[in-house]
DNA sequence: ATTTCAATTGAATAATTGCTCAAATGTTGT
DNA sequence: ACAACATTTGAGCAATTATTCAATTGAAAT
């Protein structure tokens, strides 16, 4: 703490005025901690697939199960998780619980990263 | 396996015409791991502050320490990852090392994933 | 040569994560 | 009421991961 009772980084730093500059172009750190939570949703192979699945058709529990070769019980907890984020929703019909996308960001993410990917195809 | 020697999926599914019809759409699997690959870069929270400064300025490891409040090592250690997935490029100068960000699809990824997250902030 | 400093590396540890298994819910059909 | 079925849930386990710490590398300065 400095005298104005300020954090202030204890860290040496090399070029103080730069660091300053890019820190105050950067979001809040709340905003960082929301969109690394919501990559993480993708960052998995099989979260992945569903919303991928998703993204072309609306489906039910045992075919994304099917689709993913994944047991029901692991794409249940899956789409808890995804649900909790707001990407996927669902709607029920008797005994069966219908999943579909629910966001149109998801999908042009996909392709900026897929860009990358191909990018770097050799 | 089936007559044909070929694996068959034997859960059972509820609609084969519509899991089939998706199946087909879907990027191949090797795509898919390539993507959710990138995504796991993005998707802790020092290594995307990592990105987000390097998106704003070229910085050395110190300075990139200092900016995120984590120790010198762990930082080499996460652009050690970022290195390997080509997200990040580096230039040495005497006993420093300047990195900078080595893709113009972050930005466009990143961007349309606040998108998400600002949609949903109430 | 020796010291100093920025950065890297490897081992170790604590925390997180994705899956399995077993049991529970809730709905449909008999 | 009962059985069958789709889905959900919670506990437990193995694998992965982010960080710390200590030691090392490589370059500049004295």
């Amino acid at each position: 703490m400095n005298k104005d009772n300020n954090i202030v980084c204890e860290v040496e730093l090399i070029d103080e005025k730069k660091v300053k500059a890019v820190q105050k172009r950067l979001p809040d750190d709340s905003l960082i901690t929301e969109l690394s939570e919501t990559f993480k949703n993708l960052s998995d192979f099989t979260r992945l697939k569903i919303l991928l699945s998703l993204a072309e058709d609306e489906l039910c529990v045992c075919d994304i199960a099917a689709l993913t070769g994944v047991s029901v019980s692991a794409i249940s907890h899956q789409l808890r998780l995804l649900k909790n984020n707001r990407l996927v929703s669902h709607r029920k019909e008797g005994k069966m619980v219908y999943y579909s996308l629910d966001d149109e960001h998801i999908n042009k993410i996909v392709n900026e990263a897929s860009k990358h990917c191909k990018e770097y195809a050799e």
